[in-house]
DNA sequence: TGCGTGCTTCTTTTT
DNA sequence: GAAGCACGCA
């Protein structure tokens, strides 16, 4: 017997052992999921099967990063490095490009990310003369997106009553149209954005069944981590290539379904059975994270959903702490609380900063909770937030090397045609974008044409163009055998990116050269590690994958001593000695979006399980009286799922007592406050400072000047009232709503429609 | 063409 | 409270 198999209780060891023929493995939360499936792969290759022939799909790049490094310890570095494990969006990436000629598209496709597909859609409806208040593209991207990721491509869209209706219904009529529009402009940049990644290789498998075949014949075992937040376009891969062995190995916890808002069907974990009757299935039921409180809490909190697998998560530890109520006044005490009592458990306990997680449901909570940190000197480290990737210099060098790969890239045109500055404005590059419209082109084809062709273009800015396409074009003659780094520095300088970031001296300029400076160190990491197959990969291998990687694929600090802070949904999959879960609040956790919706808040009350199990030892849930929003400070209601705790896994008689307090009415008065415990544990902060403070908050709220009017009172206005506005002109009050100063108005103005402007910033005058 | 200013909108979570 | 957009001026 395997020395390995020893270290597993009997329902992990049959789960690592049922290699041939389907397999579910039900994992609920601290169960040994990780480990169950890095043995199992490890003992597929002490069997004898080829690495070759194992795929094994995670969600995160991390995790399959994690384990590969587990299995390598396990059986070499060099046998695992020929393991297809990665996330269904690089694998098949990888893939697509490798079978690219099947389905039209170059190999060198660029992959568009979220803020690219925004633009291109925003793009799009201005030229339809589509309201941008009704055509927002966020949700436009969204219906798209939920299309794909359900197999309806732009012509099944089109095609389709029923999905026509439904925007009908929901006054977006038009979407289709974009969408068509959308996909050809993707195919004419040769550009795939993320759901394309799963699609084609859906249409691909479909169309080309010798394809298909191939892959089947490789992939002799696939296993897939995190089942349940697969959506059907990943359901239906798995489908088509575990169909000749069935040798699928899924494992997953439907409790921690927590993607649904993009496209995770929970049912695919739930009707698995159907899929795959003759499955084996194993239920993981031992939580080795958290003390009985802890499970026993969470346990109380899930119990309160309908759909669900039957389980007993159950825990062998000691019953350990009972789970703290915080409740402060504002959103910044509830950060001065949270870290006084970091330095408290700290100092008691000898815990590291690294055995402390903040987490928390919207990452625009962090600002607050850091600068709390920040004053005590705890030092911490972000998780997610604005990714590394997504930031504006490092998009725009990214960009380059974008079009110097793949020159019909049109976003990563776009957005440097002219930045650094080479005097190309808007208005040139509009004509410039019409002619390629007009004559169905990407822009850089279009450029090219502007040899012969006049579109009105002085012949300065034309030389300017052909001046920038040239530059372009010398590094795509070096990019595929040129030195990695040496190469993307080369680029970083003669782009002029380097400089213009150089010569600004102001903090954010400053920073953003670091940042720059940091990509090219990373892009040097990259490269001179060995990849999957043991080649060294060139900075093209590195370009087509930097539009998948995330923060936490690069960051540097994770070895030192920090607390973490992070969403709930960064944090699936982690475990913290003592977890403090922030912002417990209606509207906030769970979030307005969905507390209306049955199943919305059903996925929202996972979310908070997740949360919860992530503690080993201590969890500490807080919530505030008082929070900032849109820069408004507002009255909080404690959050229903507080509720949903059972009391007796909930210290004190004191936050019992609270929570029996809990009411839908605001309040308002501090003199309620007067009888409110704070559970501080040793918190500095006496509760006479705190009412200090709100009093000043409250003031200052109360009289918030109107900005620009400050002479002028406008709480006045109201519907049929005249006013005169500096720049459109008189006009009449149609509708107000909200509260001043933070109302709306419309007007009517006789010059020109219809406007709604914010009496905090209109520059407004009553006239009647 | 570039830049400053005023105004609006945005916020759930992420590969 | 930030980022994006439109407008108007230089």
């Amino acid at each position: 017997m395997y020395s390995y198999l020893k270290e597993l209780n009997e329902i992990q060891r049959l789960a690592v052992e049922a290699i041939e023929g389907p397999s579910l493995v039900i994992a609920g939360a601290g169960s040994g999921k990780t480990r169950v499936l890095t043995y199992k792969i490890a003992h597929m290759l002490n069997l004898g099967i080829h690495p070759a022939n194992i795929l094994a799909l995670t969600f995160t790049n991390k995790a399959a990063r994690e384990m590969k490094d587990r299995i390598a310890n396990m059986v070499g570095e060099k046998t695992a490095a020929y393991l297809w494990m990665g996330t269904f969006h690089s694998l098949f990436a990888k893939i697509l490009r490798f079978e690219a000629k099947y389905i039209g598209y170059p190999s060198n496709f660029s992959i568009y990310d979220t803020q690219d597909s925004k633009n291109l859609i925003k793009t799009i409806c201005k030229e339809l003369h589509l309201d941008p208040q009704v055509y927002k593209s966020n949700e436009v991207l969204g219906r798209i997106s939920y299309a794909k990721n359900n197999l309806v491509t732009a012509k099944n869209y089109a095609n389709n009553f029923q999905i026509r209706e439904s925007d009908k219904h929901g006054r977006k009529p038009e979407i289709y149209r974009i969408y068509e529009i959308y996909e050809r402009r993707c195919k004419n940049a040769g550009a795939m954005d993320f759901d394309d990644l799963l699609l084609k290789t859906n249409i691909l498998f479909d169309m080309h069944p010798d394809v298909l075949k191939k892959y089947q014949e490789k992939f002799k075992y696939i296993l897939v981590d995190e089942y349940q937040d697969t959506n059907f376009s990943q359901y239906l891969i798995i489908k088509k290539l575990a169909l000749a062995h069935q040798n699928l190995c899924v494992v997953g916890d439907d409790a921690q379904s927590i993607y649904a808002f993009r496209g995770a069907r929970i049912e695919n974990i739930l009707n698995f059975k159907k899929d795959y009757p003759g499955f084996k299935l194993f239920k993981l039921e031992q939580n080795y994270r958290s003390t009985k409180n802890i499970v026993n809490a969470a346990n109380s909190v899930i119990k309160k959903n309908r759909n669900q697998i039957q389980k007993n998560v159950f825990s062998e530890k000691e019953h350990g702490n009972k789970i703290k109520i915080l409740e402060a006044f504002t959103d910044h005490e509830e950060g001065h609380l949270i870290a006084n009592i970091i330095s408290d458990i700290r100092y008691s306990e000898h815990d590291k900063y690294s055995d402390f997680a903040v987490l928390y449901r919207t990452n625009a909570q962090s600002r607050i909770l850091e600068e709390a940190l920040r004053k005590k000197n705890i030092p911490y480290r972000i998780y997610g937030g604005l990714s590394f990737y997504q930031r504006k210099e490092i998009k725009d060098l990214l960009a380059y090397f974008r079009l110097i790969i793949n020159p019909l890239d049109d976003e990563a045109f776009k957005r440097i045609i002219n930045y650094p500055k080479r005097g190309i404005g808007n208005t040139s590059l509009n004509k410039l974008l019409d002619f390629a419209r007009e004559n169905n082109l990407s822009a850089w084809q279009a450029a090219i044409k502007l040899a012969s062709v006049n579109i009105g273009l002085s012949s300065a800015v034309v030389k300017k163009i052909h001046e920038f396409m040239s530059l372009i074009s010398n590094f795509a003659g070096i990019i595929n055998t040129g030195e990695a780094y040496e190469t993307a520095r080369q680029i970083a300088v003669q782009s002029g990116i380097l400089k213009e970031l150089h010569n600004d001296k102001t903090p954010e300029g400053i920073s953003r050269y670091e940042n720059i400076q940091e990509l090219l160190n990373g892009i040097k990491d990259f490269t001179s590690t060995e990849s999957d197959e043991g080649i060294k990969p060139n900075l093209v291998d590195y370009i087509q994958n930097v539009s998948l990687l995330t923060n936490e694929d690069k960051d540097k600090n994770k070895d030192k001593d920090k607390v973490n802070l992070m969403t709930i949904h960064s944090a699936k999959g982690l475990e913290f000695k003592n977890v403090f879960l922030a912002g417990l609040e209606e509207d906030l956790f769970p979030s307005k979006f969905s507390s209306s919706n049955i199943s919305e808040l059903e996925e929202e009350r996972r979310l908070f399980y997740v949360a919860i199990t992530r503690a080993e030892n201590k969890l500490f849930i807080s919530f505030a009286r008082k929070r900032y929003r849109w820069g408004q400070l507002s009255d909080c209601v404690p959050s229903r799922f507080i509720r949903d705790i059972n009391p007796e896994f909930i210290e004190t008689e004191d936050a019992m007592l609270s929570m029996r307090n809990f009411s839908k009415k605001r309040t308002n008065s501090i003199g309620n406050q007067e009888n409110k415990t704070t559970f501080t544990g040793n918190s500095e902060i006496t509760k006479e400072a705190l009412k200090q403070k709100l009093k000043k908050l409250d003031n200052s709220t109360k009289t918030a000047p109107n900005k620009n009017n400050s002479t002028k009172n406008l709480s006045g206005i109201k519907e049929g009232v005249l006013v005169n506005h500096q720049r459109f002109g008189t006009g009449k009050v149609l509708a107000v709503e909200g509260v001043f100063p933070n109302t709306k108005a419309t007007i009517e103005f006789e010059t020109g429609g219809k406007k709604q402007l914010l009496l905090k910033y209109a520059k407004l005058e009553i006239l009647t």
